[in-house]
DNA sequence: GTCTATAGACCGATAGAC
DNA sequence: GTCTATCGGTCTATAGAC
């Protein structure tokens, strides 16, 4: 966000957004080891140094991908519930859900950014803060699924984080294949994984027949 | 499997088995483009030119280790359901249940192989090879998804090719946390992944009550 | 089968001119 | 804000002795 190509003056050039588009593109096509500095110079058209006047290192580069991702995470644990399914006996398992569609969202709408993120390894002192960030949003899930399953309306034959490991597993994965302009919208994604995780494939005696709509 | 440490003759050292297995822990920890024949020459023992020896290139010792994980995960695919559920309504959701399984045990059987499969992005031609055999893989699973929706026993208001993904997808990701000698085994983690894909995490009126046994 | 030594290329980062 | 030039270091791979 920030200020846009709003009003940008004097020499024409990128700022430090536009650079980050460029690297997190590359990070995600070649790995973050084997791009090289003087691959993005290539790619923006500018010399090494050029680059090294926005940016203090190749690390700071990723350290502030790495927080768009996770900001745009921990906004949406943090997003309380629009109060219409308030206070009945399905609380928590209706903000798990609102956390699950919100998830698949901010991983669409920052799909490099995510897509990096979830490479990370933690390696240097920038990733290991970002997975530190990681866990702490994956602790959160796991409060909430155990919170659900206290309330009676998730099974509690599986151990809570388990569920939020292997939940968030199938929501990241997304990551691996999905292309902004395909025919499945992000509406539509998160209403598959919310089918899947809360109502499971298996048809059921009882379910409506449906057809497929691709 | 090949041969164990049976009956090897000559100066002791290591056989190629020995050296993939320490290249392949390398691999996952700093990733592969960050580990350089160095580091592997250091953490067996020897120098850069031994591990030459044994392998032509830091590519070949790559394309050895995936495909130990994609002949595990193939076997999978090709290996016909032991006939005691043969033949009724429910042939293929029963065939694919068995793929979730078997999937899930060779995830766990070949852990390190197949983390690094999965890390695999496509930017030597060892890596396209490979993500072609993953390909052709996927099809597969996505066809018996597309048969047991057919058969009417899987929900058909997804698309197949989706559901093939994020059931992967989950399954996948048990590569992130998953430890030998953790509380879960593997047939433990296969049954709540075939729990939470086919079946769903929400309770329904009617479900027996149930306690978590973490 | 393991070693030393070295080649040739590329890396991240800096200095300083314009 | 962008450039050229360059430093010190690391990489893959090869040559050849033992």
């Amino acid at each position: 966000m920030s200020e846009m190509q709003s009003t940008r003056r004097g020499r024409p050039g990128y700022d430090q957004q536009g650079i980050l588009d460029v690297a997190v593109a590359a990070f995600n096509e070649y790995g973050y080891d084997a791009t090289s500095i003087g691959m993005l110079a290539e790619r923006l058209g500018l010399s090494k140094s050029a680059v090294y006047h926005h940016f203090g290192s190749k690390d700071e580069i990723l350290d502030r991908a790495l927080d768009t991702a996770l900001s745009g995470l921990e906004a949406v644990v943090e997003d309380p519930l629009p109060a219409t399914v308030d206070q009945d006996d399905a609380h928590a398992v209706a903000r798990l859900e609102h956390v699950l569609r919100g998830a698949v969202h901010v991983l669409v709408d920052q799909l490099p950014a995510v897509t990096l993120l979830l490479r990370v390894r933690g390696n240097t002192e920038v990733e290991r803060r970002a997975l530190t960030r990681r866990r702490a949003f994956d602790r959160r899930i796991t409060a909430l699924v155990a919170e659900a399953q206290t309330e009676g309306t998730l099974r509690a034959d599986i151990d809570a984080s388990v569920v939020a490991r292997l939940a968030f597993g199938m929501i990241n994965s997304i990551v691996e294949w999905y292309r902004p302009g395909g025919r499945e919208g992000a509406d539509r994604l998160a209403d598959d994984v919310v089918a899947i995780a809360l109502d499971g494939l298996r048809r059921r005696s009882g379910d409506p027949a449906s057809t497929p709509n691709s």
